[in-house]
DNA sequence: TTATCGATGGTA
DNA sequence: ACCATCGATAAA
């Protein structure tokens, strides 16, 4: 079953940890990749420093600020791609950051999946999936059991040390128990 | 193990 | 000039 609408239209530091264990889909002609989230990061809002919609609404942006369920991927140091998951109802800027998944099917072993820019690569996704809906067949979200949540462990988010105190914010989420979870300052847990 | 650095190009 | 990264390298 897909994730709907309702799903992804509430706040990001809600959906975030939940998108934990949750299967990311993309169908391209006859490849078919499939990996499990086992890591996350919220981004709330304008106010929240390190998110991109602090800036406003600037072209990059624009997507975040629109309605839930649709992709953000931007383009980062010149190689890398990272892909987010839009929260939130129209006019609230958030997202989710999916930063490591557990290769289910169709990735080729060669790739790793232990980074955000790492599983774009290995999903095969770049800009031309920006602003795509999420609940459509080239790429898509499947619903899964939720997690116990002594499973579920929490720290700052990484790369964002200018973002003063919104840089310590715990809005990072991981499944304390997976190998794939990209190597990072660990911090607390629940 | 931690620390540092270069690649590489869009964004503002 | 900066950057929600990565892989290589060096030091300890």
């Amino acid at each position: 079953m897909r994730l709907g609408l309702d799903y992804y239209e509430r706040p990001a530091l809600q959906v975030a940890p939940e998108l934990l264990g949750k299967v990311l889909i993309v169908q391209e002609g006859k490849s078919r990749r499939a990996g499990r989230i086992v890591e996350v990061e919220a981004y709330v809002g304008e106010h929240d420093l390190a998110c991109h919609a602090s800036k406003g609404r600037t072209p990059r942006a624009e997507v975040l600020f629109g309605p839930a369920g649709r992709a953000y991927v931007y383009f980062i140091y010149g190689m890398h791609y990272c892909f987010n998951v839009v929260t939130d109802p129209e006019g609230v800027a958030s997202a989710v950051l999916v930063r490591a998944l557990e290769p289910l099917e169709g990735i080729p072993p060669s790739l790793r999946t232990d980074g955000p820019g790492k599983l774009c690569r290995a999903m095969g996704i770049d800009l031309s999936f920006n602003r795509a809906d999420l609940r459509g067949d080239r790429i898509h979200l499947l619903d899964m059991p939720p997690l116990p949540s002594r499973s579920v462990a929490k720290g700052r988010r990484i790369g964002v040390d200018y973002a003063g105190k919104w840089a310590r914010k715990p809005y990072r989420f991981w499944v304390r128990e997976s190998r794939y979870v990209s190597r990072s300052p660990a911090v607390s847990q629940a």
